[in-house]
DNA sequence: TAGTGGTCTAGACCACGCT
DNA sequence: GCGTGGTCTAGACCACTAA
């Protein structure tokens, strides 16, 4: 039962709980405490740290939440085995690839204004005719494209005039002019590469390619975005970690 | 700001902030409350149905944990836009599709207790040479085959002899025996069908399947199940939302 | 029986967004 | 300025697990 050691600065906006389920995760990736042990129970923690027992449970939570952490009644609290992998979190593939040390690279293929269809009237909640920006962009690792993206956004939210996409992600401007994502629905599945697809991706006609659309809403609930995207396999997969609640 | 009707059985064993929880989103499924209308604020929800403020929060925070409704600060509480789409949770596809009214069929290709290799061995976390078992099944849905699955487990935690996979589906065997999955780490990709996923899932030959592993973990952190599975795209995909915390 | 996490209460102060 | 959610405290009782 290794403690690790947690330092709390209570002048920091940083709120309490988040201090320490920061410091507790950073001591379990670097192995500080091993896979399977057991942690101190959340009383002694709390009294050790000079908090509340609510204050302690929450900032465990966080950690159970990201399944790093298990935690049984009348046993106790306990890391959880297997490496740990990256998760999918609610940012573009640009803020991925960047976070990841990569340095992706985008060729803006088209951006225009357009009317919105029926398809895209549906996913954004608005009027089908309803002025909608349309930007088709390939994003490439390297010298090697990875992922063909369609992205669409209500006109009346943002203004893509001028806005350079090629060395921008998509949603790092939306955060830029205070459009903040905090809810996405998205669905992945799989397809053949279609010749448009094949071309830009450097794959032969009917290679398998992942596919993910996704509708984003903001703080309002409003939808802001509609993305199509295709990746090559062979390059990019989704991981993502499920938790029974 | 309408009032969904909420009553509360404090004798009853499922928890407060739960019967809350249920009840408001069955309010929000069923259309009681708009897409994008408010909630009357925390505290006097907490004051309505006479609950402490810190159970009526917990309640409110399933439902933003699953995409349902949006916080902020100073302004309320919203409902979010946009349909309701099923969630990838932690059930098995045998689960999935009968919750979705489907009545999935499953054919055990094989059932054997074999060595792990060093894959099986990496990912649950054993010794190469541990017996485990690997079951392969193919799974339909009407005549439909839907996917090829692969499971490999411990043999010294399950013991498959006798058991009726044809019938029943893998997780729910588990329950049964009392091994309980929590956390699970998942990777989807793509991938071309070879002549066996062809033959058994009625594609041809390099036609695109949907790919999914999966390590599951128990109460205990334990790895106890890791598998491969492969899903025909025309029928099937991974429905997801995430949530910026 | 002892120890653990799960739930719940009744307050408090603060940060933020809107008007 | 006012109302909202965000954070935090200091307790309480209960259900479950393991020895």
């Amino acid at each position: 039962m290794t403690q690790p050691s947690i330092t709390l600065d209570r002048s920091s906006p940083v709120p309490l709980y988040f201090q320490v389920a920061e410091q507790l995760e950073r001591a379990i990736v670097a192995g500080e405490i091993a896979a399977g042990e057991r942690l101190d129970n959340e009383i002694s923690m709390a009294r050790d740290l000079g908090l509340s027992r609510p204050t302690m449970r929450q900032a465990i939570q966080v950690l159970v939440d990201k399944g790093m952490l298990v935690r049984r009644r009348g046993v106790g609290t306990q890391v959880v085995q297997g490496r740990v992998r990256r998760q999918v979190e609610l940012t573009s593939l640009f803020d991925d690839l960047s976070a990841a040390g990569h340095h992706p690279q985008t060729r803006v293929l088209s951006c225009e204004r357009l009317e919105a269809d029926p398809e895209i009237a549906e996913e954004l909640q608005l009027g089908v005719g309803t002025l909608v920006w349309s930007v088709r962009r390939l994003r490439l690792i390297g010298d090697q494209p990875l992922a063909v993206m369609h992205n669409v956004l209500p006109a009346s939210l943002v203004d893509l005039t001028g806005v350079d996409l090629e060395h921008e992600g998509l949603y790092a401007t939306l955060r830029a002019t205070g459009l903040a994502i905090r809810v996405a629905r998205q669905r992945i599945g799989a397809r053949r590469a279609d010749e448009a697809d094949a071309d830009l991706l450097g794959e032969s006609v009917g290679a398998p390619l992942l596919t993910m659309q996704r509708t984003a809403y903001d703080d309002s609930g409003h939808a802001v975005e509609y993305g199509r995207h295709a990746y090559r396999p062979d390059l990019y997969s989704f991981d993502m970690t499920l938790v029974d609640r």
